[in-house]
DNA sequence: AGCACGCCGACT
DNA sequence: GTCGGCGTGCTC
């Protein structure tokens, strides 16, 4: 044993980092390489740490307060000379891996889509004057491979035999970055064997034209087979080597010319701009794009589904350029290789401008001045699996430097401020509280087929039936919406015909009021439970019988039966002989380039066809029962339906198509407003205020907690548990609902039981959420940006 | 996440 | 007697 080295003052011993891996484990503490400064820590550069006796990719998120209680190992080397995760991401990302409990490299695994398979060359020697050659014996009758004095390729060594050399501090490392190669083919001077005439063409073709990507390219410049260039192979005349492969191809940016107008838009470190068409919110926010990128800085704009991207692409490309920079696209759509490409352009400052998906949000620009969220009320920024990060949440925590947004953050060192603009065709309920703009609606053509009242037949007189049903109107597809169906089937246009998904657990409706029963605790819809003959509340578990008789007007009640996509479909098809009707869902997508072409056609759909392009010729819009919208327990419901008219209203980019809304409640707000040309901020803001009595979001934070287990009965006690320990730890009566059995009663072979908190501030939420911070015989998953539940 | 360890049920 | 289910714990 030696005496630990002396400390010198001027070398005080370095801080641990904190280093995440790409797994659903908190982050890891590990000495900074060998020789490193103390300071500065390299926030968000990749490292390779030793990991289960092998090398893995990581991200420096911070430095450790103290050295650790037990030996930690070092990391072996920083692959970056720029931080490849923005370090305003990193601190967002620190926030909520706090509040929610989720560990930070599964939220960096979640939205980091580049970079985590780092191609390096490793080579190793032994430091000096030291034998490795026990290592080579250290499993009993084993003589492994050791490395020597000499530079030798780390690939030959086992890695477990590494580490333990590594781990000792006997092992001197040095790594390269692999440069970037494609394989090709080379002609060599002589060979093994003699080539025949056909052979000896194809070997001076290669000879002549220097080395060759393919063997077929090589073949068919030589006007031969494939298999006579695979003989000049076989024989030795030529070999195969790594060619340095050119940069990948990026999507290239639209050339649409810029008119230079003032920029007038706030600024504030959040702001938003919403209403009018795509194309008007972006000329109005292109000043400021050019205005910043002219300054050198950078510009963030994210989208949420590959319409909205491809919009932002060719509407905002084109800015770059002129501005003395460049513009990259990035998404998932990339290549490995793409991606790679464009990060390191991002990353070295050469792309000013960043247009991508969610995976571009951690993009690592060295001097991001403002971060665009794309149609923020989205329900697509809501991650499904993983960390289920919900994307506004981590880029209101960027603008916020860390802070969480009402400033009630639960720590963070408060760092980089990013400005942030909302955009979107409708604000969301929660970005009311920004000062910003909502641009005049565009023209809209809108006829409503009120399903709850008789038809209009004045020579008849009123009608003698009190109980008409829908079938007098014609369902699912009124005879209002089949006669402009026919119009457009004429006129060789378009058509889109939206249906409710498909079949889900039902509601209970009255037939002749229109009642339907409610939750007393949540104000949503009970839905209908076959297998218990039961009502049901999704959010908070509340339990009824199922009436006879409706509770309003004491008439018999029915059950809400829903048009799927393939019932329209059939149903189109009878009605318009001759025209394509095509089906896109979740399930099948027809082709559908017939109509991208601008053939004449029908598409019948559900809400997924929205993130595609509209189809040119698009001439008319069918919802066919709007109401299903509306009767999806969730509060949202309402808000999302608004959302949904005003986005078919301007779907298409420039036309105006007449758009039939077939509904039981024409008289709903949300349909109303359209109707009466308000402006596409003024229903959210009703929204927020029938919320307040409701103590639904803004007014109060929402957040879901998981409670599973694969034995029904200990997840159901372990769901228990974690309710009394809420309420143990002070939690107040309307704080805490459930728990309730998960409307879907098995997943995936466990039984998950729900609770829902309902806390004023996010401090609030973060005090309860520590009396957690426990173990329970269940797995306890807490969502703190809950979307669409039930 | 992956992987090892460890503890109880049905079998060559 | 062992094979193998999966619950628990660990990775710096």
């Amino acid at each position: 044993m030696s005496a630990p080295p002396p400390l010198s003052r001027h070398h005080a011993p370095a801080l641990p980092w904190q280093v995440a891996l790409p797994l659903p484990i908190p982050a890891h503490d590990f000495l900074p390489p060998h020789g490193w400064p103390a300071a500065p820590v390299p926030l968000g550069h990749r490292v390779l740490v030793p990991w289960r006796g092998e090398l893995s990719v990581g991200v420096v998120v911070g430095a450790s307060e103290q050295a650790g209680s037990h030996r930690l190992r070092e990391t072996v080397h920083v692959l970056d000379t720029h931080p490849w995760v923005h370090p305003a991401f990193v601190e967002a990302a620190w926030g909520l891996s706090r509040l929610a409990r989720t560990p930070l490299g599964l939220i960096l695994s979640d939205l980091l889509g580049v970079g985590w398979d780092a191609k390096h060359s490793h080579q190793v020697r032994a430091v000096a004057d030291t034998d490795l050659g026990l290592f080579g014996k250290q499993v009993p009758g084993t003589d492994w491979k050791v490395p020597g004095a000499a530079w030798t390729d780390a690939g030959q060594y086992p890695s477990g035999v590494l580490d333990a050399i590594r781990e000792q501090g006997l092992l001197d490392e040095r790594f390269a970055p692999a440069p970037r190669t494609v394989t090709g083919y080379r002609a060599l001077e002589a060979g093994k064997a003699a080539l025949t005439r056909r052979q000896q063409d194809a070997w001076t073709t290669l000879q002549a034209a220097g080395p060759l990507g393919s063997q077929s390219d090589w073949a068919a410049r030589a006007g031969v087979s494939p298999s006579v260039v695979a003989q000049v192979l076989a024989r030795g005349w030529a070999s195969m080597i790594q060619l340095p492969a050119a940069l990948p191809a990026l999507p290239e940016p639209s050339v649409r010319p810029h008119r230079p107008a003032p920029d007038t838009l706030p600024e504030e470190p959040v702001w938003r701009l919403h209403g009018g068409r795509s194309a008007e919110r972006h000329t109005r926010l292109a000043p400021r794009i050019v205005r910043l990128l002219e300054l050198g800085r950078g510009v963030l704009v994210i989208a949420p589904d590959g319409a909205t991207l491809r919009r932002a692409w060719d509407d905002l490309s084109g800015l770059a350029h002129s501005s003395g920079t460049r513009a990259v696209c990035f998404s998932g759509a990339l290549g490995p290789a793409q991606r790679q490409h464009a990060w390191e352009l991002i990353a070295s400052g050469e792309a000013g401008l960043i247009v991508g998906s969610a995976l571009a949000l951690c993009a690592p620009h060295p001097d991001l001045g403002l971060i665009v969220l794309e149609e923020e009320a989205s329900d697509a920024y809501k991650l499904l699996s993983g960390s289920r990060a919900f994307l506004p949440e981590l880029v209101t925590r960027m603008a916020a430097g860390g802070q969480a947004a009402g400033g009630l953050g639960t720590g963070g060192q408060g760092g980089q401020h990013i400005p942030l603009a909302l955009l979107g065709c409708v604000p969301a309920a929660e970005s009311l509280i920004y000062p910003g703009e909502v641009l005049p609606p565009p023209t809209l053509r809108l006829h409503v087929v009120n399903y709850s009242a008789p038809p209009e037949q004045p020579e008849l007189g009123p009608l003698s039936s009190p109980h008409l049903k829908p079938g007098d109107l014609g369902y699912p597809i009124s005879h209002d919406l089949a006669r402009v169906l026919r119009q457009v089937q004429e006129r060789g246009r378009q058509a889109v015909l939206l249906a409710p998904r498909r079949g889900y657990s039902a509601l209970l409706r009255c037939g002749s009021c229109q009642h339907t029963p409610g939750c007393p605790n949540c104000d949503v819809a009970l839905r209908f439970h076959q297998e218990r003959r039961a009502l049901h509340c999704h959010q908070c578990g509340y339990e009824t019988v199922i009436p006879d008789r409706c509770d309003a007007c004491g008439d018999p009640m029915w059950q809400a039966r829903g048009p799927g996509t393939e019932w329209i479909v059939q149903e189109a098809r009878k009605l318009l002989p001759g025209m394509p009707v095509y089906r896109h869902d979740g399930d099948h997508q027809d082709d559908l380039s017939a109509m991208q072409a601008g053939q004449s056609g029908v598409v019948v759909g559900t809400h997924g066809l929205l993130s595609l392009d509209a189809p040119p010729n698009l001439a008319l819009i069918g919802l066919t029962l709007a109401d299903t919208w509306l009767n999806i327990s969730d509060f949202r419901a309402s808000e999302r339906y608004h959302r949904l008219l005003r986005q078919l209203s301007v779907w298409h980019p420039s036309r105006a198509p007449l758009l039939v809304v077939q509904t039981f409640q024409p008289e709903h707000p949300a349909l109303v407003c359209l109707k009466t040309g308000k402006d596409a901020g003024f229903y959210p803001a009703l929204e927020v205020r029938a919320r307040e009595d409701l103590g639904y979001p803004p007014h109060r934070l929402l957040t879901y907690i998981e409670v599973a287990a694969r034995d029904r009965e200990r997840a159901a006690q372990a769901a228990q548990q974690v309710a009394d320990t809420l309420h143990g730890a002070g939690a107040a009566p309307g704080e805490v609902l459930g728990p309730a059995p998960s409307p879907l009663a098995r997943v995936r072979g466990v039984y998950p039981y729900q609770l829902l908190l309902r806390t004023r501030s996010e401090a609030r939420l973060n005090e309860l959420l520590a009396s957690l911070d426990r173990r329970f015989p269940a797995r306890v998953r807490v969502d703190v940006s809950p979307r669409g539940m039930g």
